[in-house]
DNA sequence: TCCGTAAGATGACCTAGATCAAGATCGCCG
DNA sequence: CGGCGATCTTGATCTAGGTCATCTTACGGA
C-alpha cells in the first residue's frame, strides 16, 4: 500500500503498462498517457498471505481491487451467521464493486492463497472517469458483467442439478485460465471443496461425490485440487 | 417514444421534475437545471399492454428503462430453452443494465400488466454523466445495488427453504410498496404463481402449498393475487 | 352469457441431495 | 520425523420439494 513497492522484490510490475494482466482489467483503447494517469492512482499492495482479508463486510467502501496474482473469494454473512460465497476472483479480475451502493462493503474478501492485489481508490477512479470517457464506459461494463455473472449463478442454482453446477464451475475456471494464457485442461483449483459447495449451494459431500462420478465416467482426473479435464465435450454437454 | 407525449392522456407526467417517482429513480442532489438536462434525453413511452416486450434478449443494447407505472419482469432463456425470471420491477425502479456489458441485452423484459416505462438512451446518459458527476455516481450506485440484490437472491436460492424464500419475496414487495407510499400490508402481487416459483427456484405447486400453509398459520390472508400480511413479526422471523 | 383455456389448489408418490457417521489423507508444527 | 487437526471421501439413511394427476376457479373472447 506504500509508495515503496518499486523496491519490493515481490512486486515485479511497478505500473499498469508493464503488468501482464492489463489486457484483462484495463479498457483496451487506452492511450499510454491515460494509462499513466491511471497508474498514478492505483496502489500496488504487497503480497497477502493465505486467509488474510482484503476487506470485511460492513467496512467503509473506499476502493475496488484487481487481482494481480493468487486468488481471492468474496462472501457474505447472513443474519443467522451462515456464509455464502459469492465469487472467486482470479488474476486480472476486479472485485469490491458491491460496496458502491451503500458506501460499505456487503461482502468480505479473503485471499484463498498467497495473493497480490491492486487497490483502486474509487473516488479518484470516478474523477478520472470524467476525464477519460472510455474508462467510465469500461467500469459500467465491468459492473454490468458482474450483474450478468450473478444472474448466471442464479439460474444455475435455481434450475440445475449438482452435476451441472460442478461442470459449469469447472468450465468457468478453465475458460478464465485460458484467458490468461494458462492451460484450460490442467489446472489447480484454488478453493476448497467446502468453498465450491458453498458457492454452488451444495454440501461438501455432494461435491466430493460428483467429482467421484466424473472420474468414474472418465470426464476428469482429480488429484486433490489438481484437475485434468479429459472430455470437454461431455463436460460442456453437462454444463449446457 | 415520440415527442407528442404531452398530448397523450395516459402520460400525465410530462417531465421528470413532476414525476411522482423521481425521488426513487433520480439522484437526490440534482439541481433543477440538471433535471431539465436529464428530461431532455428521457423518452416517455406510451402505455404498454400486458405481455408486451420492452426488449428481447439478444437485441442491441441502446437504453436503460425506468418503470413509471405497472410492473415488469426480466428473464433470461438458457440454451435448453428454459426461462429464469431474474427480477420484478415496480414503479420507480430501473432495469436493462444487464445489456451494458456486451452491447446486447442478456435478459428479455416484459410488462406483467399494463405499464408505462421511461426510456433512457445509454450513450446520452454516459455523456450527461460526465457533465453531472452526481449522476455518474448515482448510476454506479444503481448498478452496485443490482449486484447486491442479485447476491441476496443467490444466498436465498443457495441456503433457504421454500417458506423462507416466499416470505422473503413477500417482504421485499411489501417494502418496495412502502417506499412508494402504498400499503405494506395489503397489496396485489403483479406476477403469477409460476413467475414467483420460477424466480425463487420452486415449482408452482410448492408456491401454492406455501401460501396455503402461511394462511393456515394466520400469517397471511391470500385471495388470488391479493395479499394481506397479518403477522409481520413471524414473516420477518421466517425471512430472517 | 356461455364456453374454453389458463391459472391455481390439493393429494399421492418419488427422488436428488441433505444429513449423519466413519474412515482415509493431507499438511502443518513441534 | 511423527502426531493431530483439518480436509476429503464414502456409505447408509432421511426428507424437502419435485413430479404427476386431478379438480376447481377465474377470465377473455364470440
Amino acid at each position: 500500500m506504500s509508495s515503496m513497492d518499486a523496491k519490493c522484490p515481490h512486486n515485479t510490475e511497478v505500473n499498469c503498462g508493464d503488468c501482464r494482466m492489463n489486457a484483462l482489467c484495463l479498457p483496451l483503447a487506452l492511450q499510454s498517457k491515460e494509462v499513466a494517469q491511471l497508474d498514478e492512482i492505483v496502489q500496488r499492495g504487497r503480497p497477502l498471505q493465505k486467509d488474510r482479508h482484503i476487506y470485511n463486510a460492513g467496512e467503509e467502501f473506499k476502493s475496488v481491487f484487481a487481482v494481480r496474482s493468487g486468488s481471492v473469494k468474496s462472501y457474505t454473512v447472513s443474519n443467522d451467521g451462515q456464509e455464502q460465497v459469492t465469487g472467486f476472483h482470479l488474476p486480472g479480475e476486479i472485485f469490491g464493486m458491491d460496496g458502491i451502493a451503500h458506501n460499505h462493503y456487503t461482502n468480505s474478501a479473503l485471499a484463498m492463497e498467497t495473493a497480490a492485489v491492486c487497490e483502486i481508490p474509487f473516488s479518484r477512479l470516478q474523477e478520472l472517469s470524467i476525464a477519460i470517457p472510455s474508462l467510465q464506459r469500461h467500469f459500467f461494463q465491468l459492473m454490468s458483467k458482474e450483474i450478468t455473472n450473478d444472474q448466471h449463478l442464479i439460474t444455475l442454482l435455481s434450475k440445475n442439478s449438482a452435476e451441472e453446477r460442478v461442470a459449469t464451475l469447472l468450465l468457468s475456471i478453465s475458460n478464465r485460465n485460458l484467458r490468461r494464457q494458462l492451460s484450460g485442461s490442467r489446472f489447480r483449483l484454488p478453493m476448497s471443496r467446502a468453498d465450491i459447495g458453498n458457492y454452488l449451494g451444495l454440501t461438501v459431500e455432494t461435491v466430493s461425490r460428483v467429482f467421484g462420478r466424473f472420474q468414474k465416467q472418465d470426464l476428469l482426473r482429480v488429484d486433490k485440487k489438481e484437475i485434468e479435464v479429459l472430455d470437454f465435450d461431455k463436460l460442456r454437454a453437462l454444463a449446457n
